[in-house]
Order: structure tokens, then C-alpha cells, then sequence
DNA sequence: TATTGTTATACTCTATAACTATA
DNA sequence: TATAGTTATAGAGTATAACAATA
């Protein structure tokens, strides 16, 4: 095993501490009863409300049938809403409700932290510079903004 | 939903990039019909001959009980052998066969492969600078190098 | 006939704790 | 009595496909 960090690579450093940010980020929102798949949900249906169950298994890589779990789930705990389409009956556009609006700006500020706390040993120049380079390689690996894919099975 | 990556901050960034060449690195690997944490323990092992079934447990994060099913295979497959300690002859001190040797060279090539696709929009230098920012954070966040955390549970 | 959301089911994975052999 | 490795088992989680309503 190596004595430092010194010979490791870009891309294994990254996939390290990817997993060690996903693992602090989601002790922070548990603080919220949330896990973070569900944050991502949240996120979603904030960002583009009235979006479809399909349309959201489809954004996020997950199975339609566990969509269904998880607004229920939300819904029930008065954060979702889900209303009929009135175009197509079949489909139900999902909407946060006021409460689930709220807790989306407390998900937003424990981020905000989580950012500050975890990119400490940055001072300002060397974050944008860090952002910059990752941006970059999300880029042009086609990542889209603001979803990871982490949603979907992963051995 | 963000319409580019310029409002994202470096953690997130490092989640979805983590996750991201997580899974290519899985890809990768399945080529020798290997998954991600069998060749963690391969690695582990080929860096640490003689560890036992404990230790690489307590190294790994994962329960004692699980590493036997891993080692069954990979012992099955002729990649590493477990042979009782002199010492003590409950532990299972674990090597590296010829064949495992081999495989972990084929293994460090697909991982300077990996290496070299993911961080392909960046040139040297700026792959040194990034390497160097995300060794940084490592260190003071107290990874173990080399060894990723993503082998216990993760929702 | 195709699609949305839902439910049911079979399958896998995981964690826990019991068990053995050594110490 | 305590520890290394193993095995058994119950519970959780997952994927798949069948299903009802609507198009």
C-alpha cells in the first residue's frame, strides 16, 4: 500500500473522496429525516415542477416502480404533492408543496456548509480553481448539471 | 435545474465526478471479470502479503464474515491463496498466487487507462495542479491512501 | 396497441449472530 | 475466556414483470 497520497492518480483521488463527500453529505441531511436519493428528488421537483413520475425515473436513472415508493413516502410526509395532469390523465405531475419548498432552503443552506466544511484546506482562489478543473471533466464527460448518477445500482 | 455547471460548488462536483468514474472504473475492470471490491482486496493484499482475514476486513470497512465469500472466489479463481499461520494457527495469512501477481499488473494498466481517459480534457500540468488540490483534501479529511470507503454500506 | 403509474413476486444482498478451532 | 474464520438465517432491498387506467 502506498505510504502517501503522492503516486495516486486524479481519478482514483476522485472516486475516494466522492465517496467520503456523498457519505458526510448524507450524515448532514439525515439531520432532516432525509436521505440523499431523496434530496435529489426534492431538488428535482423544485428545479421542474409538475415534471412526470416517468420523466423524473428517467432524469434520476431509477426504476419507474421505485419512483412510486419514494413520492409516496414524500407525499406522505406533506413535502410532494401529486396532481392529476389535466392533458393526460394518466400521468401525475409531482409539485412541492410550501412545506417541502422550506425544507428544500434548509437542504440548500446544510449544502452550503457541507461545501465550506469539506473544501477547507482550499482558500477561495484554490476552490474556483478546483471547481474550474472538475467542471471541465464534467463537462466533457456529458455529466448533467446537478444530478449525479449515483441512483442507480452500483456495485 | 442548473442550466451549466458554473453554479455548482467543488463538492458536488466531486460526488458526481466520483460516482461517475467509479462506475467507468467497474466497467473497466469487469473486463477481467473482476468487480471494484475484489480488486480493492487484490490490491490490498498484493500490497500487504500475509494480512490476514481480520485485517483486511478492519482495512476494507467490511464485516469479517463477508471477506470469506470474497476470498472463496477469488481463492476458487486461483488469484490468492490463504495458507495458516505458524504463529497462530487460527488466521489465514493471505497472498498473492502468480496468477493473482499477473492479473494486479493487468489491473494497474487498465488503471493508468482510466487514468489517462478521465483526466483527457486536462492537460499535465493542470493534472498535476488537480492531483495535488484533491491530495490536499484527502489529507486533511484522513483518508487512507488507497483505500477507498466505498466498501461498507452506502445508500 | 402503447404508455403511466401501481402492485406483486421472486431474487439478491446484507447484517447478525451462532458455531468451530485455536489461543 | 477471547479471537479468527466460517456458516446459517432472517430481514431488507431490488428488479422484473404483470396489472388497471387512460391515451
Amino acid at each position: 500500500m502506498p505510504e502517501d497520497h503522492s503516486e495516486i492518480g486524479a481519478a482514483f483521488l476522485l472516486t475516494q473522496l466522492g465517496t467520503h463527500a456523498a457519505t458526510r453529505f448524507a450524515e448532514r441531511v439525515s439531520a432532516l429525516g432525509l436521505t440523499p436519493p431523496q434530496t435529489g428528488m426534492l431538488r428535482m421537483i423544485g428545479g421542474t415542477p409538475g415534471l412526470s413520475q416517468q420523466a423524473l425515473a428517467q432524469a434520476l436513472g431509477m426504476a419507474p416502480s421505485k419512483i412510486v415508493a419514494f413520492v409516496d413516502e414524500l407525499e406522505a410526509r406533506g413535502l410532494v404533492r401529486r396532481s392529476r395532469s389535466v392533458r393526460d390523465r394518466r400521468v401525475h405531475e409531482l409539485t412541492l408543496t410550501d412545506q417541502g419548498q422550506e425544507l428544500m432552503g434548509r437542504i440548500r443552506e446544510l449544502a452550503a456548509e457541507h461545501e465550506a466544511d469539506f473544501c477547507q484546506p482550499l482558500d477561495a482562489d484554490e476552490r474556483e480553481q478546483l471547481a474550474g478543473l472538475l467542471r471541465r471533466i464534467a463537462e466533457h464527460h456529458g455529466l448533467a448539471p446537478g444530478v449525479h448518477p449515483g441512483y442507480r445500482s452500483l456495485r
